[in-house]
RNA sequence: CGCGGGGUAGAGCAGUCUGGAAGCUCGUCGGGCUCAUAACCCGGAGGUCGUAGGUUCAAAUCCUUCCCCCGCAA
């Protein structure tokens, strides 16, 4: 039985990490981001890859840098057949991808060489892709650059979420890792060399910034990245000061009649509102006000009361 | 003790500062108008104002306890 020593951090690598405990290999150890302070009260709290870990009596690790040479000779000593890596966060040095005997595995959720980077799933929404998918690498020094050894596919849908695709390519991502590693082990692996090239711009981590609408861009941009950014870490504008997240909009044909600067509110009903965006309307149909919950356009407009002219943003 | 917003009818809000009959926009139920309607008109039901105490002649409103929801920052 190989034994598998495993490297992750958020949830989508908690996921891999899951069904590679319920396979026939055996995890040895998982490295993953030491605790940070988060959320209100600023109370420690373990990566979803740790808690797992722990569920699973399996050792934990948390280098604050695994290039330390001390992570080099832990892992020698652990001397695993596989290492995974999903979603670490850490630059990892030759000096460890050299040490399992059927190397560093990585599993990326793009089809590389599209988004390398950190946040391929929610670029590939905001692009607007219409597929994408994982991709299984052998891991070399270079960011998301290492030889390909397997692809799966996977639509994207037309209402698809940051959060919904997620969901739809981690299992795609742990069977497909299983899968080639059986492969690995019989020697019928084969090693495509990725394009130096990527076919897309590099995608970069998001931060809160990155939700922030810029209306001037098209009604069809901006319902994307809307998409995208859902849940996490989510689309928003300000209105009269104050936040306002859009969980789901929608384009609508059409422009204002005049000269509506983009981000303002063109028209208001009991149960719509439209904003004029740089190109075409945008219909608002849930969004959550600062300090408030999630709520549909109906409810907001309701207490909300709005005024055609506000301009967003 | 990181900063801040909020918990009032099924939904979303106002009222709280300056204590003195529980309100608005919807929804819902019944009736009317209409060729018709998600439109309009009339009427009704539905709230221990998050919890537990305190102050007061009187508390949604002032003081204290606790619970819950949310945003920011990390």
């Amino acid at each position: 039985m190989s034994e598998v020593v495993f490297m992750g951090t958020p949830d989508f690598a908690s996921g891999v990490l899951e069904a590679l405990v319920h396979s026939e290999y055996h995890v040895k150890a998982v490295f993953t981001q030491p605790d940070r302070p988060k959320g209100r009260g600023n109370s420690l709290q373990m990566s979803p890859v740790k808690e797992t870990a722990l569920k699973y009596g399996i050792d934990v690790f948390q280098p604050k840098k695994i290039r330390e040479p001390e992570n080099t000779d832990l892992l020698r000593k652990l001397a695993p057949d596989f290492i995974v890596v999903a979603a670490f966060g850490q630059i990892i040095p030759q000096s460890i991808l050299d040490i399992p005997r059927f190397g560093c595995l990585n599993v990326h959720a793009s089809l590389l060489p599209a988004w390398r980077g950190a946040a391929p799933i929610q670029w590939s929404i905001i692009s607007g892709d219409r597929e994408t998918g994982i991709t299984i690498m052998r891991m070399n020094a270079g960011l998301d650059t290492g030889d390909i050894i397997s692809k799966a596919v996977v639509q994207i849908h037309p209402d698809e979420t940051g959060g919904s695709l997620f969901d739809r390519l981690m299992p795609v991502g742990a069977s497909l890792l299983l899968e080639t590693m059986k492969k690995i082990e019989e020697g019928t692996a084969s090693y495509t060399p990725q394009p130096a090239e990527s076919t897309t711009p590099y995608a970069s981590m998001l931060s809160k910034k990155s939700g922030l609408i810029d209306w001037s861009r098209s009604a069809g941009e901006i319902e994307r990245l809307v998409r995208g950014m859902s849940p996490w870490p989510s689309a928003y504008t300000y209105e009269n000061g104050k936040m306002l997240k859009i969980w789901r909009a929608e384009v609508t044909d059409g422009n204002a009649q005049g000269s509506c600067g983009p981000g303002t509110i063109v028209s208001v009903s009991k149960k719509e509102l439209l904003v004029q965006t740089g190109s075409g309307l945008l219909s608002l149909l849930e969004v959550q006000p600062e300090g408030k919950k999630r709520m549909e356009i109906d409810a907001y407009l309701r207490g909300y009361r709005q005024a055609e002219g506000v301009r967003l943003g």
